[in-house]
RNA sequence: GCUCGAGUGGCGGAAUUGGUAGACGCGCUGGAUUCAAAAUCCAGUUUCUUCGGAAGUGUGGGUUCGAUUCCCACCUCGAGUACCA
């Protein structure tokens, strides 16, 4: 019987269904072990070879924890809101939830067929109203939360009003909004109830406010920075738009030291907590004042620009000051003089686009106040510009230039010719300005003379506080998350507004379920897309959604009776949103009374093992981190970073093809044009290494014209290698619909082979996706080779965090791998299963404990890639030996079943257990067998002789050294001389001293 | 520009703290088996060579008895980031 794998597979598939065998319990005598995937978005498309990659490592690694004896949980569900579902909806009308549906199907059959040890009893789906009822709840929470900086952790809002009432806000330590007004106890209880909420609303943990949005006009969404690449939307490139709206926001900022701070203690890879380092972007400094020098046109106003700096040390080195175009105070000190240039500055560079800002970089612009600033030291005068360098979001919108310290403020005073006094010892600054903060002293200024970097800083520091100029501060880049989303397909708010204020819905009328609308476009005046929803309000007195018209004005207005009827809030969570607690989640995912149990919580405390790419470091990484200190600080989560280690697994990319426009056709003109729009294939020159493939070229008349470029994709599964048959490619011309006017008339080929002519194609490792025709499907690769042999291969194309290229000859390698194995136990003749019980010889351990040993090793590495050479290693000097011995094959299976789950199965039944092999221990490897030689490397004598030997783990040190000195070279270096001593370093060299 | 990562045969990639570079696989070449093909098996496959050897891990230096590995400078590629005061 020779190796069916589809058999093979489909029945354990089924086996492992039946028996549950993956199956985790809550409660166990075992030590627990969690594996967590970064669980997918079900996208029409369905699985290409790439995605499973960090689900077959994270599978490996569960596997084999549960050979060591964990309770190992390996859930596996849905992030299943998002746009393109949406998209889908718009275009055809079809309900998100029917095609998300069908597309999770499809998921779970690809997934199946895999044979991955997922847990299914602990599905989660984002979408699913029982699951985002918990969101909503967290949701809610957050609300009723505000953050102490005293206490350095969030707090019920409860305790906030305790403390207004009792002593006003002046002694709240908050991170709250910047313009808070103070009051007084007795001024709060004197506060309308209205009053009182928008003050709550200030320090809420999320809460509601006016900010500058980017606005997608085409989507009809606000959209996130991250959510942006190259200033147009990531999903479908539409351009975005700032713009002014009333949106819910996360306080993250509050977590911004605490994030931070976490990093330390968390095993993750260091460019992915290097790049939320960076984002959280901590600074420090000081804030400092400088008083505008009152000009002409308002003498008796007062004005101070705040700047914050982070080189308070050089502040006197301060010759000019730089204000954001945007920057408030600009309209208020320009002079006369000055008024015309300065706004025609503005109005300059409000029409620069982001883009246009970004990539202009070089370009310095800006222009002169006319005002002046008071240096607060020097008492000198400071001219006062305007220029975009400076950014209106950053900071305070203003800076003290400091020519001679900073690069930016250096080729500002140059291009303007200002003046750059140097406060460095001994240091040039003709040609550019010195950054470096170590290893220089400060001079010409006055009591900081002499003093290095950080001496210089506390100094300055302490005299800024004493004089009343400013404080030393911690500035943050991190923002605060913009939590709405103009769309339908996401998860409803618990909210209602009541006198415009929002109001929670409680817990026990949760979830509060996304409602049936007929358009998912955004309504013709401008609301989202739940808009069109007519069930879209909520009766406080039957805690019910009920429809919209009975909404009255009295809820607004006051003015007629209140019937207890409110509108529900009309945007949606962002996509972030239902994967910031699914983890959590999956440890007691049926509980309708909680989001999970305490008692599920503190027995699976965390993530060990992390497995997802690394595309989500400042987004999904940064948030889910987030929401977990806030549910460590309301005490829901007993730590408070959920993911002990992380790896970010590669991306396989794809092999996409090309056909080379030389192949294709000669000359343009040989290719007649018929049908609409006047197009035809041709090429675009005959420059054999331009990037461009083909060219669509219109006719006029009778001259051809270039109008477009077009790169030719040629499906790399109607491809043999880098060939296409003539015939295929003809079959290809014909179908495809690209070419659906285009008449080919002659195609040239490259060459001929015992298959028939063919055309060379020319090849590019690229991302995999549909519309490049390179995308592999896995699918097929089970069908044609099985599970197994996919698992392996993708282990062994590279190192799991490498991006590597998919190639599928290679699996032939693995393939026959499988099979040799499975051939040794099996007879060439009959093909029964055949095994010997005799005692395995000591070669024959050997070469079973070397592999042992290697593939723990490599598990305990994340090295799966060179598992599988092992596993080949062993299998082929098993063939050699032809060992076919009960003693070799039962460790055998169960050091493979991580890798090669079915096969492994298979032979375990066979070898007569009734059990999976999946919960047998992990075989131990003996030292013993695993001694090599010593061979020995003398290398010279003169004085000291060394020498290499590859050591022996059963081997003494005197053993180590009486095989050094009998060994032939050893002699033939030492010539008769006698070493007075030989020192045997453990592991590696061995000193002979002569 | 900055930050991080990486450069090893025709290709993907091995080489644990410095110790026989090129494991393993693909591809290729030759052979066996076969009416033939597939499959399978065996041998070979870094380069040059006067067949003794010699050179060789992006380039140039350095440390060392010994460097793919450590240090310095440079080159190339990839990823991230975008004026952060």
């Amino acid at each position: 019987m020779s190796y069916h794998f589809n058999e093979i597979e489909a029945k354990w598939q089924k086996y492992w269904a039946e028996n549950q065998t993956f199956k985790a319990e809550n409660i166990s005598d075992k030590p627990k072990f969690y594996v967590l995937d970064m669980f997918p978005y079900p996208s029409g498309a369905g699985l290409h070879v790439g995605h499973p990659l960090g689900y077959i490592a994270s599978d490996i690694y569960a596997r084999y924890k549960r050979h060591k004896g964990f309770n190992v949980m390996h859930p596996q569900g849905y992030d299943s809101f998002g746009l393109p579902a949406e998209q889908y909806a718009i275009q055809t009308g079809q309900h998100p939830a029917v095609t998300t549906e069908a597309n999770i199907k499809t998921y779970r059959k690809q997934l199946d067929q895999i044979g991955f040890s997922f847990d299914w009893s602990r599905e989660v789906r984002t979408s699913d109203p029982n699951y985002y009822k918990w969101t909503q709840w967290i949701f809610i929470q957050l609300f009723n939360s505000w953050y102490n900086k005293t206490s350095d952790k969030a707090e019920d809002i409860k305790s906030l009003i305790a403390v207004f009432e009792k002593e006003g806000n002046a002694t709240i330590n908050a991170a709250a909004d910047d313009d808070i007004q103070s009051f007084t106890a007795s001024e709060w209880k004197n506060f309308s109830e209205i009053k009182q909420q928008e003050i709550l609303l200030q320090y809420r943990l999320t809460f509601l406010s006016e900010t500058e949005v980017n606005w997608c006009p085409a989507l009809g969404t606000v959209l996130a920075n991250d959510e942006i690449v190259n200033g147009v939307s990531e999903r479908g490139g539409h351009t975005v738009v700032r713009k002014k709206m009333k949106q819910w926001s996360m306080r993250i900022t509050a977590y911004a030291q605490r994030l931070l701070d976490g990093l330390q203690k968390i095993d993750w890879p260091q460019p992915l907590k290097d790049s939320q380092t960076y984002w959280i972007g901590r600074s420090e400094g000081a804030m400092v004042s400088f008083d505008v020098i009152a000009s002409e046109i308002a003498p008796s106003q007062t004005h101070k620009i705040s700047v914050f700096t982070t080189r308070p040390d050089t502040i006197f080195g301060v010759s000019f000051m730089t204000l954001a175009p945007e920057h408030e105070l600009v309209s208020k000190i320009t002079t006369d003089a000055q008024k015309a240039a300065v706004e025609a500055y503005i109005k300059a560079t409000a029409k620069r686009s982001e883009l246009e800002r970004m990539a202009d970089v070089k370009t310095i612009s800006g222009v002169f106040t006319g005002a002046y600033a008071l240096h607060p030291f020097s008492g000198k005068k400071a001219p006062i510009w305007i220029g975009d360098y400076v950014l209106a979001g950053y900071g305070t919108g203003a800076v003290m230039a400091v020519p001679c310290g900073d690069e930016r403020d250096y080729a500002f005073a140059k291009h303007f010719d200002l003046d750059i006094p140097n406060i460095f010892e001994s240091v040039d600054i003709s040609q550019e300005a010195h950054t470096d903060k170590e290893g220089t002293k400060i001079a010409n200024s006055d009591f900081l003379n002499g003093l290095p970097y950080k001496k210089a800083m506390k100094t300055i520091i302490y005299e800024i506080e004493k004089r009343g100029l400013g404080y030393g501060k911690i500035n943050y880049r991190l923002r605060d998350a913009v939590f709405s989303r103009q769309r339908y397909w996401g998860e409803p708010f618990p909210v209602y507004y009541k006198n415009g204020l929002p109001q929670m819905i409680d817990k026990q009328y949760l979830p509060i379920v996304l409602p049936e609308v007929e358009k998912y476009l955004p309504t013709e005046d401008g609301k989202p897309p739940l808009g069109n929803a007519t069930t879209w309000a909520w009766n406080t007195n039957t805690n019910k959604v009920v429809s919209n018209d009975l909404v009255t004005l009295s809820g607004v207005e006051g003015s007629q009776k209140d019937n207890g009827i409110y509108p529900l809030e009309l945007n949606t969570m962002p996509g972030w949103a239902g994967s910031s607690q699914y983890f959590n989640r999956y440890m007691d995912p049926q509980n309708n009374d909680d989001i999970f149990s305490k008692e599920a919580v503190n027995y699976w405390q965390d993530v060990d093992l992390y497995i997802g790419g690394s595309e989500h470091a400042t987004g999904h990484l940064l948030y889910s981190r987030f929401w977990q200190k806030f549910m460590f600080d309301k005490g829901l989560v007993p730590q408070d970073e959920y993911a002990k280690k992380l790896i970010n697994q590669g991306m396989i990319t794809g092999i996409s093809l090309f056909i080379t426009k030389y192949s294709l056709c000669d000359k343009p003109e040989t290719i007649p044009y018929e049908g609409n729009g006047k197009i035809v294939l041709a090429n675009s020159d005959y420059d054999h290494n331009d990037s461009i493939d083909l060219a669509i070229v219109q006719v006029n008349d009778k001259s051809y014209g270039l109008i477009c470029e077009y790169v030719y994709h040629v499906p790399v599964n109607l491809a043999m290698g880098n060939r296409i048959y003539i015939e295929n490619l003809k079959l290809l011309l014909d179908t495809d619909r690209r070419f659906e006017n285009i008449e080919i008339e002659q195609v040239l080929w490259d060459g001929e082979d015992k298959n028939g002519k063919y055309v060379s194609l020319r090849s590019e490792v690229e991302k995999m996706s549909k519309s490049k025709y390179n995308v592999v499907n896995p699918d097929q690769i089970c069908i044609d080779y099985g599970a197994d042999s996919l698992r392996m291969f993708e282990m062994f194309l590279g190192p799991l965090e490498q991006s590597k290229p998919w190639k599928t000859s290679g699996i032939s390698g693995v393939h026959s791998f499988l099979k040799k194995m499975w051939k040794l136990y099996h007879s060439d003749t009959d093909g029964a299963f055949y095994v010997s019980e005799e005692e395995a010889t000591k070669e024959e351990l050997k070469t079973l404990h070397k592999t042992i040993k290697k593939v723990e090793e490599d598990i305990a590495n994340f090295s799966f890639n060179t598992s599988v050479s092992t596993f080949m290693i062993a299998v082929n000097e098993l063939t050699a030996l032809h060992c076919n011995k009960r003693a070799i094959l039962e460790p055998l299976a169960i050091i493979i079943e991580p890798y090669a789950p079915h096969i492994a199965e298979e032979l375990w039944e066979k070898l007569g257990h009734s059990d999976s092999v999946s919960t047998a221990d992990f075989p131990v490897f003996e030292a013993k067998y695993l001694v090599e030689s010593s061979k020995v490397y003398p290398v010279s004598f003169n004085g000291k002789m060394r020498f290499t030997i590859e050591l022996s783990l059963d081997l003494s040190k005197e053993e180590i050294e009486k095989a050094v000195m009998a060994h032939e070279k050893t002699q033939e270096q030492l010539q008769g001389r006698t070493p007075k001593k030989v020192i045997v370093v453990p592991g590696k060299i061995v000193n002979i001293v002569g």
